[in-house]
DNA sequence: AGACCTTTGAAGGAG
DNA sequence: CTCCTTCAAAGGTCT
């Protein structure tokens, strides 16, 4: 596909230091730092408001709108991100230049519910300041669209114009220390081996904790840790607060996609989004260069707008569910490798010859016999 | 309820 | 470096 010679954002994200991929268990982890660090963001939010207040800047806008809403985790290196990112904004203003408040009074990134969270409608319930309101299901920078022929040679007052100039920008994983304990009667401080409920008089009349959780010694042992610990994490992620996701930022096409679906919709009548993704698939090749371009670009901001808001983020936090599952599913396949014909099949084996035949099926293949390292016609065993 | 379909592009891991 | 996998959006359809 055409890219962009200005490198169409590949110098965005590649070179930063992303975040490991973490196990669900660190996870939750960063689940209780979201809880965690809501004081200290409550803190920053506040004193956004008042630097807003004295000046009014469309930064701390955004940063009121979008991020006090959902960035409950937002860790020691986001704040110092947003401070510096807002002491670059007072110093635009400061110098009086083309970054001075109203020089961009309709840029779209700055007075908008987050698009990348879901149900980020920004309502005014959760947020005070007047907003301007995007149309339901438009993409704040579709509002740059149509483009004028020069849509992106102004930046926007807290972007630099030059990606290399972001070197203070990079993802760091968080440092998650200080951050797991649990909430005074936290659930997730009491753990086997404290063991449990000392005293008869702390279970309830029905032999149950007040917790809900039954007292162990009511089922054996093995039992018992197996139940416990379901229900430990049941109610774990009852008392949790769900951690919000931050979407990947979109790409060209998805970009053209969501401007040119309703359009598609209404030519063809059609509904179904699979159908009407192949057909935006042949428009999209069907576009010129410097139309496709236009997606690049605005793609190109996005993810720079992304990386602004969310330096830690990566698009490694949301691998989750699906892979998990296929991940799980694999692990399934590979210690079950199936009846003999469906693993000679599985290798391309001859059924009749490429066997063995003093055991049969059973050392053909790496499943079945994981020393091997190739499939021999007579095993190791028997040749 | 949740997976699937269908598209392209970005990101990140594996080899 | 190349290849592969996953996820972004969308909403009807299927299990």
């Amino acid at each position: 596909m055409p890219q962009l010679g200005n490198g169409g954002g590949d110098d965005l994200g590649a070179n930063d230091e992303m975040i490991a991929f973490k196990d669900e268990g660190e996870q939750e982890e960063k689940i209780q730092e979201n809880a965690f660090t809501e004081r200290d963001l409550a803190d920053l939010k506040s004193s956004l408001v008042n630097e807003s207040e004295i000046n009014q800047s469309p930064i701390t806008a955004v940063r009121r709108g979008q991020q006090s809403e959902e960035r409950g985790y937002a860790s020691d290196k986001q704040r110092e991100h947003l401070d510096s990112v807002s002491k670059q904004q007072q110093q635009h203003q400061q110098d009086g230049g083309m970054y001075k408040t109203g020089a961009y009074p309709g840029y779209p990134f700055l007075m908008l519910p987050d698009p990348y969270l879901p149900n980020s409608s920004g309502s005014p319930s959760s947020n005070k300041v007047s907003v301007v309101q995007q149309s339901h299901g438009m993409h704040p920078l579709t509002s740059l669209l149509p483009y004028s022929n020069d849509p992106f040679s102004h930046s926007p007052p807290h972007l630099p114009t030059d990606m290399s100039q972001k070197t203070g920008v990079h993802r760091q994983p968080q440092d998650l220390s200080g951050y797991y304990s649990l909430p005074p009667g936290g659930v997730g401080q009491i753990t086997p081996s404290m063991g449990w409920f000392p005293h008869s008089l702390m279970l309830g009349p029905s032999g149950m904790h007040p917790t809900g959780i039954p007292h162990p010694a009511i089922v054996p042992l093995q039992a018992n840790r197996i139940k416990y610990n379901k229900l430990l994490q049941e109610v774990k992620r009852e008392k949790e607060p769900k951690k919000p996701v931050i979407k990947k930022p979109l790409n060209a096409f998805m970009l053209y996609m969501k401007e040119m679906r309703a359009k598609v919709i209404a030519e063809c009548t059609l509904k179904e989004s699979a159908a009407i993704n192949q057909i935006l698939g042949r428009r999209w090749h069907a576009l010129t260069r410097e139309e496709q371009a236009k997606y690049y670009e605005l793609a190109r901001k996005e993810r720079q707008l992304h990386m602004q808001l969310y330096p830690t983020w990566s698009a490694r936090d949301n691998y989750g569910k699906k892979k998990r599952r296929k991940r799980e599913k694999q692990q399934d396949s590979s210690t079950d490798p199936g009846s003999p014909k469906k693993c000679r099949a599985r290798f391309g084996l001859n059924q009749q010859t490429d066997w063995c035949g003093p055991c049969r099926w059973v050392h053909h293949c790496l499943y079945h016999s994981p020393t091997i390292t190739t499939i021999p016609a007579v095993c190791h065993l028997h040749s």
